[in-house]
DNA sequence: CTCTTGACGAGGT
DNA sequence: AACCTCGCCAAGA
């Protein structure tokens, strides 16, 4: 199977990693390996990047046929490691990175490596499944983290 | 076709 | 705390 083209199922990864994305509210943050769990592999958080790197720029390409996910529907800028910062990849990349979350009111500060990085505490996403996927929401007691980074 | 390389992360040394 | 290894799997070379 999966010999014709891209496979379905290398599709289906990609899909749900760009619509699990899609869920990180504006102005907060996750990581790679969380977005990994959210899918359901939560061993993979490299194959997140990986679609990342792949994502297709929403650049009005007229001979192109419009992707479902591109890099203007996608909020990329919002995936960090699980440091909370931006990994260096290209030498522009991450300060493009930077100023996509400034942009949406997130504050990046930058270390004395040059390396980009958001204060998780204050921005961080990490519920434990997706909002649209989630039937039942346990509501415990201790629920705070959220309401900590309302306000921009 | 095989081999290496990652937008990562957890665990071990 | 720094550094090493492995898992995972799609793309490039």
């Amino acid at each position: 199977m999966a010999r014709g083209e891209r496979s379905e199922e290398a599709w289906a990864w990609y899909s749900a990693v760009y619509e699990a994305i899609q869920e990180i509210p504006h102005g907060r943050v996750t990581s790679y390996g969380h977005i990994a769990r959210l899918v359901g592999k939560p061993e993979c958080p490299r194959q997140v990047g990986v679609c990342l790197k792949h994502l297709p720029s929403p650049s009005t390409d007229p001979s192109k046929k419009s992707s479902t996910w591109h890099s203007g529907n996608v909020p990329w800028q919002r995936v960090l490691n699980a440091r909370g910062g931006i990994s260096p990849r290209g030498p522009d990349g991450a300060s493009r990175q930077a100023s996509a979350l400034r942009a949406e009111g997130v504050e990046v500060e930058q270390n004395s490596m040059r390396e980009y990085t958001v204060d998780l505490s204050k921005y961080g996403w990490f519920p434990d499944m997706l909002p649209s996927e989630a039937g039942q929401v346990e509501s415990s007691d201790d629920e705070d983290e959220e309401a900590a980074a309302y306000h921009t």
